[in-house]
DNA sequence: TACAAAGTATATAGATTTAGTAGACTTTTA
DNA sequence: TAAAAGTCTACTAAATCTATATACTTTGTA
């Protein structure tokens, strides 16, 4: 399961998606609109800014921006930022990496060889999927349920 | 990433399915076998008895062996009993299903609606492949490596 | 120039989950 | 009847996650 950081970090960089172009967003009212704790967004996106994807404005009528085009952020580089491993066994992640201690040889593990396939499924679907492709989606699928 | 209780649940199912068809097997070999504490062991094993994967006999010679042949039992399967949701969010889920609080519409929600895909992909997976295909899958990755 | 708006930074608390341990009990076999 | 082996419940320690608190800095504007 995605943590709670990771999911909120996505949310509110869809909402900054839809915003891009336009004059910074506030942290509050991202917040608000999104349902996430003020104090711990503010966290998340100061993670997020001091990684390069997003920029910042102090002061009155300052707030948080996209530094790239939605298009260009990636889910899966948001998962990472945020802690959140792709892969469901340390010893097959990329970025996350670990050996297994009850491991005796993971060249050979037929356990892992499984898990190594559902991470590769995985990682190509969210590192396919940028956030402006989010932002269709939900157009999409507002369309198909006629809400 | 899956829990410890999922790693081990899985090792033990893997060297009880090599096990298949001969005398039952002692918790203590297991755990040395697998490097898994073993009491904790005990607990796992008991709850996949319960669960009607493993049946077992008490007493001088007793020990645990699978019910079914391991080609009839899937990796999915075991990853629900020990509480592994395959699902990255709750709202996605089949079995550990939970509505995600700060999601107001989510039919129309276009993270759900990656993450479902991503779920799509590893449950295909997780559902099709055994106990007897890790197995057969190790015996293969020891003749690829040359070990 | 002072004040309010807004982000920055660090620390900490509370809750939950995970991993593992302990100990007493029951059944079975030799 | 003693030893082997599983059963059951409770507990604890550690880690992690989520959230909050507090004090600080920068910026715009009246």
């Amino acid at each position: 399961m995605l943590s709670k950081k990771t999911r909120y970090a996505i949310k509110a960089l869809v909402i900054l998606g839809k915003n891009f172009g336009e004059a910074p967003m506030q942290i509050s009212k991202i917040a608000s609109e999104e349902h996430i704790p003020k104090k711990f967004l503010e966290q998340i996106l100061l993670d997020l800014r001091n990684a390069g994807l997003l920029y910042s404005k102090k002061g009155a009528g300052g707030g948080y921006g996209l530094v790239k085009d939605p298009a260009e952020i990636f889910v899966v580089q948001v998962l990472r930022l945020t802690g959140g491993p792709v892969a469901l066994l340390p010893c097959v992640s990329l970025n996350f990496y670990q050996k297994c201690d009850e491991c005796s040889n993971e060249a050979t593990c037929g356990v892992r060889d499984v898990f190594l396939e559902v991470r590769n499924a995985t990682l190509k679907i969210l590192s396919e999927t940028s956030i402006a492709d989010i932002i269709s989606r939900e157009g999409l699928l507002i369309q198909n349920t006629g809400v």
